[in-house]
DNA sequence: TGTTTAATTCACATATTCATATTATGTATT
DNA sequence: AATACATAATATGAATATGTGAATTAAACA
């Protein structure tokens, strides 16, 4: 997309009707869900925090399809079990995976699905569209 | 939602179609789709951090509802000015925003609708169902 | 030209994050 | 119980990020 082409769109864009009901960041946002985002921002802005990291980003990613152990990211990600352990360790505090023991082996999912909707569009903005 | 339910849900999740054709992180996801994701992860990881940060948050957020000058912002946020245009130019640096100057005062917008992509989901998911 | 306002940049102090190494804990096996 | 193995927790130092105040640039105007 051209420079001159998203100058237009940005000056131009309406009050379009959010796909599945969410609300869409536009001049027609009012200011009672701006006071929801600064209430909310250190908490929204902990999370981006804890994914942001390019390490758990991919274990988050990997997790995505299912439940993993401990061994088997620090094979996919390449990296020392200390590290992973880490990593994991940041996302248990601050509840995206939790860890299921089993024998020897601790497994990890995601406790819930607010990763995956992020990643979906992080997704579809890196690694789709160019 | 309860920890009981949540594991449920995690645990039985299965091939959802994607909403708006967008890819679908499960155990359908393709080492193909991974492989893109894992080249991809820096920049991501980076857009990230960049929007991790509170005040840059707020910055986005209040842009979205259209073009702030320096000062406006200084305003909106309750911040000094220079840490406000230290926030502004790590969202330059990294293309989020765009400035344009008008006699002494210069003016940003969203560059394009990426920051609104990941807002709107980060609005649904800490502002919306609580 | 000198002054004022707006914004950026710089230098510094502080805080946070991260990787590594080390130690500790829990589980299975003998 | 004793051992081996997998994972977790902690401590340390290096690197990065952040806010503050001072200095700097840029435009407007008397």
């Amino acid at each position: 997309m051209s420079i001159e082409l998203r100058a237009i769109e940005a000056e131009t864009f309406q009050n379009v009707e959010g796909l599945m009901g969410l609300p869409v960041f536009d001049v027609n946002m009012c200011a009672e869900d701006m006071d929801k985002m600064a209430t909310n921002a250190m908490e929204a802005s902990n999370f981006l925090k804890a994914i942001s990291h390019e390490g758990r980003l991919m274990i988050l990613c990997h997790l995505a399809s299912g439940e993993k152990s401990v061994t088997e990211l620090e094979e996919l990600l390449s990296a020392r079990q200390a590290a992973v352990s880490q990593q994991l360790s940041r996302l248990r505090l601050e509840g995206l995976v939790s860890p299921r023991r089993d024998g020897k082996t601790i497994y990890y999912r995601l406790t819930d699905d607010r990763p995956k909707k992020i990643m979906e569009v992080v997704y579809d903005l890196f690694c789709r569209e160019k």
